[in-house]
DNA sequence: TTTATAAATGCAACAATGTTGCATTAAAAT
DNA sequence: ATTTTAATGCAACATTGTTGCATTTATAAA
């Protein structure tokens, strides 16, 4: 949860007009624990066009500010980064949930590190997703 | 690589009709080593209606014969499963490694299992993406 | 506060991906 | 050879995503 001027904050520091929809998208990712999918954003934001929607996804992925958190499904879904990440480079440390039953898509921070190494292969981005069942789910 | 004859054994087994487009899908991923796009399988049955590919591609995920090897770029791709998967039940002990040089998606057996728990949560499915720079281009 | 400018927007048009219904065809069981 | 059930091809449609271009707007400079 994101005041107005913080998110125009944000987005001038890493060099990102602070248009409207843009202010609106990172509101609706920043009240919301969860990932979310693209129709949702699609319906919270229809004032706006299609296309600018997609220049405005992708303006903020190269940015560093939202990434997709599951692409697996048939939906794609979209949440904030974390302070880490910057233009160009994602450094996500933290691993996607997907629940089966109520369909959420949280990011995670788990304790043991995923450290996978190949030999003779150059490991850049490690990106782990994991389905089942979430523990609001699970009673 | 799989022979025709042995195809067609394979698929009746799993109670799925050995037709054309099916053993022609099969013989393609079996041919390779690595995972194959979309587009690249599109252009290779492209004698078949493209909707009668869609239709097989999913029949033969449902039937555990078949699996996505990558959705996270801007293409899906496809490679052949192990043997222990079965219909809606897919297994996969391995990774997805993309090489980001030749762009190849290679399902790849790791020594490290890969272990995630994560309390109150019940997990039925882990799938480990990794972007890199693969042996052959590491030259 | 006004002006300048580079970037973002909206719109139209397009391309690719994926789905559904239905009549026809073909695989495999009898 | 006949029957039956499933798969195919085709048309039509829906969703997703992209590009070019004229217009508008956020921000920096005057
Ligand atoms: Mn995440
Ligand atoms: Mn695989
Ligand atoms: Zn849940
Ligand atoms: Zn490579």
């Amino acid at each position: 949860m994101m005041s107005e001027e913080s998110i125009k904050e944000y987005l001038r520091e890493r060099a990102l007009k602070a248009t409207p929809i843009r202010v609106g998208l990172l509101s609706l990712l920043s009240e919301r624990e969860s990932a979310i999918p693209y129709s949702e954003i699609q319906e919270n934001l229809k004032s706006f066009d299609r296309v600018t929607l997609y220049r405005t996804l992708n303006a903020l992925i190269d940015g560093g500010i939202v990434h997709k958190a599951s692409t697996s499904g048939d939906e794609t879904y979209y949440a904030l980064c974390s302070q880490n990440c910057s233009k160009h480079c994602h450094k996500h440390e933290h691993i996607h949930f997907k629940c089966t039953a109520c369909h959420e898509v949280s990011c995670m921070h788990i304790e043991q590190a995923i450290k996978i190494s190949i030999p003779n292969f150059q490991i850049e981005e490690v990106s782990v997703e994991v389905k089942g069942v979430c523990d609001k789910c699970c009673k």
